[in-house]
DNA sequence: ATGGTCAAGCTGCCATGCAAGATGTCAGTA
DNA sequence: TACTGACATCTTGCATGGCAGCTTGACCAT
């Protein structure tokens, strides 16, 4: 079980845990919008007292996972519709500069990495292996971002990428017929303009990419409930 | 007078209040990089417990202003000359796209407030007075995050401006012989090109406006001492 | 004079108790 | 029945005290 990487594999913070436990119950739907998270119930289950878990929570507010109503509770955020507008436009310019930026570093591990995955994920999507290719588009984009070199971009994509709970997404997404092969297509050409070094072309196709996978999930949404 | 705009004027919660203190007293300069925040001393400061001010200062590493060392103490966060960069880039990107959707979005009343902007900016310049000048340049692009119409755009963007402690860095900058000519122009050409309504254009032009202030930047700062 | 050891003092970390606001329930009234 | 008011019971916010780890500087041995 490999999990986000924060920083330290035994971090003696408590906070640190209950944050990392949380987040990841949320970005993985565990945990669903509107869901009440009680200090003293959190405390008792992780076994420890308010303050941790206070801070914990404090932390995941300013990340926008949850929202802290004073003195009422706090709760699962759940973005609107607008909002998520804004995340994938957040994440097409985000992307889009990664893919520029990766394409002006040339010949990087990355970029190894990138080949490799591209190879597995064609072999994913002629298996109809949806949940194995669901992980590597996740692993694409996760590679795209660590291989533009730039940490401040790394963070703030991450934070805005678990507002939008996109490990879910990702699943509505692909759900839309068709969707997998012109994902799978857009990648290579996205790989191939960055291995030409073309980085103009690489952020616009990246830019391309995120909008049609913007509209597959607005789709899939439309067929399943609204997000808010 | 167009403020940050948190929430509320008044808010009964300490830990807000003490961390909006402390996040001015960072990017205003009143604290510098380095500065020792012991958890008593501010206590004692405001007149409160450490409870809030242990709270304040954690969203303010969240935030990136400040690092708290596990055990040893909280000090005002350093960019590295690397993270100057990296801020740089995304500074870049995220007034690109902000000019971009702005110019998307027609007339729109933040058209009116930057074709005012620019007018008293012209006459700053023209008059030499520096210390108007750089504050309208603030103001540009205040409402130029703000005509974007994005939320998380515009709340990553002051997380991220904080960090470079921004404020301090437009002195430097327009301290460069002649910069303050090219930045009006440059104000300018933007402009134009939103009222044509051609976003590709000023979103392109944006980034370079951005690119020449960041060379200034860094040509001033290499007159006076290292960031780092 | 120099290198290593240790103890004191500082720091943030956590647990606990109390206070105050918000919400839902339920009795009382028109 | 519809509505208003008070109250019981949640919730988080803040204060305080004890604890563990890191840093630093003095002191001792070489």
């Amino acid at each position: 079980m490999v999990v986000a990487s924060t920083r330290k594999l035994v971090t003696a913070n408590f906070q640190e845990q209950v944050a990392d436990g949380l987040r990841q119950m949320i970005i993985s739907g565990e945990l669903g919008p509107g869901d009440a998270l009680s200090e003293v119930n959190l405390a008792e289950t992780f076994g420890i007292s308010r303050t941790p878990v206070r801070e914990a929570l404090k932390q995941l507010q300013i990340e926008g996972l949850v929202e802290i109503r004073s003195r009422v509770g706090t709760f699962v955020a759940a973005p609107s519709r607008r909002e998520v507008n804004e995340l994938f436009e957040m994440k097409q310019l985000l992307e889009g500069a990664a893919a520029r930026l990766m394409a002006a570093r040339g010949n990087i591990p990355e970029l190894e990495a990138m080949k490799s995955n591209v190879a597995d994920a064609d072999a994913a999507v002629l298996a109809g292996d949806t949940v194995r290719y669901a992980e590597l588009v996740r692993e694409f984009h996760e590679i795209l971002i660590i291989g533009a070199d730039n940490g401040k971009l790394a963070t703030h994509y991450r934070i805005l990428m678990n507002q939008l709970a996109y490990g879910r997404l990702v699943k509505t997404s692909l759900a839309q017929p068709g969707r997998s092969l012109d994902s799978e297509r857009e990648h290579h050409r996205v790989l191939d303009l960055i291995i030409a070094k073309d980085g103009t072309g690489a952020e616009r196709l990246m830019r391309q990419h995120v909008q049609a996978s913007h509209h597959a999930v607005m789709a899939g949404l439309d067929g399943a409930g609204p997000t808010n």
